[in-house]
DNA sequence: CTTTTCTTTTGATCCAGATCAAGGCCTGGA
DNA sequence: TCCAGGCCTTGATCTGGATCAAAAGAAAAG
């Protein structure tokens, strides 16, 4: 382990901390020598500003992206115009990854505010993770969470009441900014209430609603975008979990019907 | 190429031409050493019955399975006991993908009828796709295809109309056993119409009017759980789709706010 | 600073689809 | 063969949230 090389490694982790990749590196401990070729294969970009698109829905996959600062939003649209809002992205997370399948952006993605990105090349990622074990890995693992989160989404489209929905959605945010170094009962929504309604399958009339009701029964501060959480137990009575275990598990055999 | 290497060849294919493997092995046109290789790590086991399960919510993960004849699906489980029905799952569907992340299943696998599948130890799935390229991206598209469809899905719970969903259940079936060999057409329904409710998130009594109704208007033929579609087209206008490109692309400034 | 425009709130009404209720129909077991 | 317990269908009612409407704040533009 050379001079040279230590240098070399406080340089990269530098970049990596505050960006996507500190996500995506760290975790699995990968030497310093497989940090820099990650390093390598990332294109820097200039920031995309608000209201920016980032990629549309239909262009060629080239690039992942990881996020380094700000957030996006990624939608897609219907046949008869409508949008529908897939999910917003903060600091730290990876997106693109529906594209890989086909090769086209299933997804537009747009900024939410001044956003800056780490443009990852897909082919030279994956060519990386065949050289670097702990890459594949992490990279499966990432995958495999996102499924997990999107059928999680699924879970609380499908079954629950409004309610539910958003005190989901306000302790995702929570947890999420919690896992990046930010405050977990105090942030800014980046999304309008109207996004967030779509994303959660509701009039944005309901969204100011329920805001207001969280407030008057002391589970949150609103005031504009600024949202303090103030009962989060409270909140996550509301919510409900999904992928809970039940209390007792039942035998191997057949207790069900099909 | 000697002879011995053509027999073992047209045996593995014999074995994963109906299975999973299929799917996953000759799309990306494995060298027969692979095929042997991958055709090693996989553990036959005996059929799962209906009404067993092939793994439960918060079991250790150690396997993909990919599924030979029959069909499965996934559920979770809420905290307050109610479940939430994921996918149903065909021949040459692999399952299990949701579980990397976290090694630990975040839903159950239930047979709806005799079902037979592939074992994949994962770790072992793994290390052979760092040695054989094809397999690796292979794997990534799989993962991306998941994600993508669970998009889908979620864009169909949260937005659209009972008529809708049910007409895109129908015909995302009716895609996936044309893409098996079966008929496109006429298949039957393995799963309870209640099952089927509680996977597009609305009751059962609905499901059944709107197969009623579906039937009076010529677009189907039900008869218990076989289903004989008779209009596809007039269906595809009903379900609409998703991520659909729009048709006048806007160019790449602010079109958008936040 | 004023005007315009967009976002959010709040109130009133309405309806798609849930829920409740009751029969009819398969299926599997004895 | 008959019976029992699930499934499925069909009808009647009810309600959670959507939609419609309008005004009050912010923010952006002039």
């Amino acid at each position: 382990m050379s001079k040279q090389r230590v240098v070399n490694l406080s340089e990269v982790r530098t970049q990596c901390q505050k960006c996507s990749l500190y996500q995506l590196c760290m975790p699995m401990g990968l030497a310093e020598g497989d940090l820099n070729k990650l390093d390598k294969i990332i294109k820097r970009r200039r920031p995309v500003e608000k209201g920016e698109f980032l990629f549309r829905l239909g262009e060629d996959f080239i690039s992942l992206y990881a996020i380094r600062s700000g957030s996006l939003k990624t939608y897609t649209s219907q046949s008869d115009g409508q949008e529908q809002v897939i999910g917003m992205h903060l600091p730290g997370e990876l997106i693109g990854l529906d594209a890989i399948g086909d090769s086209r952006h299933g997804c537009s993605a747009v900024a939410l505010e001044t956003t800056s990105v780490c443009e990852i090349p897909f082919e030279h990622l994956e060519a990386l993770s065949r050289e670097i074990p702990g890459l594949q890995h992490h990279l499966f693992r990432l995958m495999s969470a996102e499924i997990q989160h999107d059928q999680c989404h699924m879970t609380v489209l499908a079954r629950m009441p409004v309610e539910n929905r958003l005190a989901s959605f306000l302790l995702s945010l929570s947890d999420r900014y919690k896992l990046r170094g930010y405050s977990a009962s105090e942030f800014n929504l980046s999304m309008s209430r109207s996004d967030i309604a779509n994303m959660l399958g509701m009039a944005m009339e309901t969204i100011s609603r329920l805001l207001t009701g969280f407030q008057e029964q002391g589970l949150i501060q609103v005031e504009r975008k600024h949202i303090r959480i103030l009962d989060a137990a409270g909140l996550r009575a509301i919510a409900g979990q999904c992928g809970e275990l039940p209390d007792s598990p039942v035998d191997n055999s057949s207790s069900h019907s099909a």
